[in-house]
DNA sequence: GGTGTTCGCGAACACTGTTTTCGAATGAGT
DNA sequence: ACTCATTCGAAAACAGTGTTCGCGAACACC
C-alpha cells in the first residue's frame, strides 16, 4: 500500500555503506540499452549488466522494473528546451510539439512509453507547467488546458510511432493485407482512397497539431 | 521473411486430422481471460489452460503471441453496429467513437492494444470503410481522411485509457506528486490550474472529439 | 490397408521480474 | 580503535514467460 511515486522517495540518510551507483546512471544506463536495442531488450538482468552489477542490486535504487520505465520517460523529457511564453499560444505550442516529436524520434522506445503510462515526473511537470503558462492568457478553463495537453502528448507520440515504424515489417504486413481487401472488390471507398493520387502525402505533422489544438482551445 | 499478415493465412485443404479447435475459439478464450484478469493474464499457457489443452497446441492456430493480440482486437472490432451513412458525417463519427468508448470500456485491455499496434484486421478494415463512406461527401483528401480516422482512434483509445484508470492506485500515486509540486511553491500555473474551481469537470468525450474532427476536416 | 498430412502436447530452452539471503562495507558513537 | 546499527552488492532461488522440438495419434484419400 506505498502510494507514494518514485519521484519523492529518495533515500540517503548519510548512514550505513554508501551506494556505489545512482539512480540517474542506473536510467541513464537503461536508456542507452533502450535506444540500441528496444525496450524489450531493458530487462532488468541486462541494465545491471550494462553497469557491469548483478540484476538484484537495481532494487536499491529503484522498486520495479516499472519505476525504471518512469523514470526513463521523466528523464527525456529533460531534454525539452523551453524559452519564456512569450506572443501567441500557437506557435509556442507547435514548437513543444515539435521538440516533443524529435525526442520520439531520437527515443524510439518512448512513444510506447507515453501512450500507456501517464506518469508525470519532475520533468513531465516542468513541461505542463510551460504549456500552461503559454496558455496562461488563454480563455478557456483549467480542464481544457489540462486536456489539450493531454491530447498534445498523445498526438504527438501517435505521429511519431507511425513515423517509426514505416521502414520496418509491419507496414510491409499491413500493406499486404490492405492491398487483399483492395483486390477482393468490396469496400469501394477504400480503395478510392488508397488507389487515388499519391497514397500518403506527406504526414503534416505542424498542420494536423494545429488544427487539432486549434479545434480543441479556439482561434 | 513471412511478410503475410494473420487474417489472410486460413487453414489448409481438408487432409490431414482435423483440428478440435478453432482459431476463433482460441481468440474468444484469449479475450474472455482478458476481461477476467487483464492483458498481462493473457499468456499462452493460461490461455490453453481456459481451453483445456497444451500450450503448444495454441502454435497451431496462430503463429505468436502478437498474432492473438492482434487476433482479439480485431475481433472486438467486430461489436461496431455501422448503419448505412445517411446525413451530416460530424454526428455519424461521433457514434463510431461513442460505440469505440463504450467497447473499450468493457474490455479494458483494448485501448493499450489500439494505441500500442496498429494492425487493422477484417473488422478494422470495415470500420474504416465505414468512416470513409461517411466522409465521402466531404472535400478534403484521401490522406486527410485516412489521418482523422487514426486521430480518431489514438483518441478514443487514449480517453478510455483515462477513464479507466481513475479509480486504481495509478491517479492515487498521480495525485500524491502532483499535491507535492503543489506544495512546493513552484509551478505557479499548475498550481492555479489544479486548485481553482472544479478539478476535473466531467471529461466531455463527445465535445473533445467533436472538436477535434471539425478542427481536423473543417466544419 | 497403407500413406501422406495434420494435430495435440509433454518436455525442454532461454529467458523474464522479483525476493531471499547473507557477507561486506561504511559512518557514527564511544 | 573498536563496536555496531545500517546500508549495499549480488548469487541463488522462485515462479513464471514465449517458443521450438519431437513424437504418437488421428484423420482423408487412394
Amino acid at each position: 500500500m506505498d502510494a507514494t511515486p518514485v519521484w519523492l522517495r529518495e533515500r540517503r540518510t548519510g548512514v550505513g555503506r554508501p551506494a556505489e551507483r545512482s539512480r540517474a546512471e542506473v536510467t541513464a544506463a537503461a536508456i542507452a540499452l533502450a535506444d540500441r536495442e528496444g525496450l524489450a531488450a531493458v530487462s532488468m538482468r541486462r541494465v545491471a549488466a550494462e553497469l557491469g552489477t548483478g540484476a538484484a542490486s537495481l532494487y536499491r535504487y529503484v522498486d520495479s522494473r516499472d519505476d525504471l520505465l518512469d523514470l526513463m520517460t521523466d528523464e527525456v523529457a529533460a531534454g525539452y528546451q523551453l524559452p519564456a511564453p512569450d506572443g501567441p499560444w500557437l506557435p509556442q505550442l507547435l514548437e513543444v510539439c515539435r521538440q516533443g516529436r524529435s525526442l520520439m524520434l531520437r527515443h524510439g522506445w518512448l512513444p510506447e512509453l507515453v501512450l500507456t503510462r501517464s506518469a508525470l515526473g519532475p520533468h513531465g511537470t516542468d513541461l505542463l507547467e510551460h504549456v500552461l503558462a503559454v496558455l496562461a492568457g488563454h480563455p478557456a478553463d483549467a480542464g481544457r488546458k489540462l486536456e489539450a495537453f493531454g491530447v498534445m502528448s498523445t498526438l504527438t507520440a501517435a505521429l511519431a510511432l507511425n513515423e517509426l515504424s514505416g521502414g520496418s515489417g509491419a507496414r510491409q504486413r499491413q500493406g499486404a493485407y490492405l492491398a487483399h481487401v483492395v483486390a477482393a472488390g468490396r469496400h469501394t471507398h477504400l480503395t478510392a482512397a488508397l488507389t487515388g493520387g499519391p497514397l500518403v502525402p506527406a504526414p503534416l505533422f505542424d498542420d494536423t497539431l494545429s488544427r487539432v489544438l486549434v479545434g480543441l482551445l479556439g482561434e
